[in-house]
DNA sequence: ATTGCAGATCTTGTATACACAAACGTTGAC
DNA sequence: GTCAACGTTTGTGTATACAAGATCTGCAAT
């Protein structure tokens, strides 16, 4: 239960809200909240005010905090800057690497290779989070990474609908094989140029996630 | 006095924290904050967890907030990627511009060349502010748009020492005019290329930096 | 003189109580 | 039958009280 009430909330919902068992647009009542983890208000409340920081829900004065439907075009718009900021840390990783990233990225990226044989979408879902955790890392720029893990953090559930898409499997784990290439020989603009093209969402890809999250 | 308390309080403490009033490193005492604006300590609590949030102070668990300090080195990686955001402003903007935008950044760019010649480096700070957000307008992309100027927000006590510097203000003008050239003929590479070496701070800008960090 | 320990003090973390604003339902008039 | 106004109810916003942990001070022992 990490270190007070509040924080521990805090993830609580953040995970209850990535997990979609609260709704977007959903109302979150304080004292319902209270009673289910079974604290008084002042921690929810706490609690309430990170999230709408950070972004993910949004309190309306004396009106209550509702979940933030972010919608497709918002999404889209996400994925945009999360491209972005991920070929930057593929562009200094190329520039900075040193023997620990170095090691790092091969290590996920071998696990990659793996559950992308084995054709198990959860297992590579995890191994692709950890990989991309390494290009940031390697990136040495703290901040980067910082924004870069929150951004993914974001958008991991939109994530996990894209892999479900046929053949998506196979294809990220080539594109991970060129961006570990262009990494590894140091080559700074290809790494920035093929992180884009893997992170973004462009054309058909786009289509398969709003019609995925349409699904639900 | 911004809808409710909590609300106040952190623009309040925030504008104090950028302004140096709370020095990076002061620790923020809760009954103090509470006194000094005449409040109870559950708004004050609520403000600084937003601020944790945005990044500004940190809260370490039973043991108060204190106001961090980036330091050189962060600061450069916060304007690495401020550089990176603005560039992809830039680039969107080049492709997708209307009317409306166009109209705003030809305003703004008078109002900078006007501040230029004139060599008032306040006005000249201010009006920057206002062309820069209104490329980040021009990106049509409201996500990108909000992640730069919350950037732009807790660059600008830098940026403002940046301008100091001789003879900054009329290079910065005439890269600001490459850059509108740029945008408006649709060159979305060159716009994001110009961008990203108008913010970034590279060699010996960033010495110059550090001095006069170092001589507060 | 320095280090370690114990008590005191101060500050944060959580709960509870109260005040006040907004939403909702009911009633009455047109 | 519809709409508006009023009262009720519900839930947020702020204050205060209490509990628990951290820091500090002083004293003692090495």
């Amino acid at each position: 239960m990490s270190e007070n009430v509040g924080r521990w909330l805090r993830d609580e919902i953040e995970n209850a809200i990535l997990s979609y068992e609260f709704a977007p647009g959903e109302r979150l009542d304080e004292t319902v909240l209270a009673n289910r983890f079974g604290v008084s208000r002042t921690p929810v409340r706490e609690a309430l005010m990170q999230l709408d920081a950070i972004g993910l829900i949004e309190i309306r004065p004396r009106r209550g905090a509702i979940v933030i439907d972010p919608g497709p075009h918002r999404i889209y718009e996400m994925f945009e800057v999360m491209a972005e900021l991920e070929g930057l840390a593929g562009s200094l990783a190329a520039r900075r690497l040193d023997k620990a990233s170095r090691e790092a990225i091969t290590a996920t990226h071998g696990r990659c290779e793996k559950s992308a044989a084995a054709g198990d979408s959860d297992a590579y879902y995890y191994d692709n989070e950890e990989f991309h955790k390494a290009i940031y890392a390697a990136s040495r720029s703290d901040f980067l990474q910082e924004q870069c893990a929150q951004l993914h953090r974001r958008l991991r559930p939109y994530r996990r609908l894209q892999l479900r898409v046929r053949n998506r499997l196979s294809t990220s784990f080539s594109e991970h094989c060129a961006i570990v290439d262009a990494i590894f020989t140091g080559d700074g603009d290809e790494a920035r140029r093929l992180l884009r093209t893997h992170v973004g969402i462009q054309g058909e890809r786009f289509s398969d996630l709003v019609a995925s999250m349409a699904a639900r």
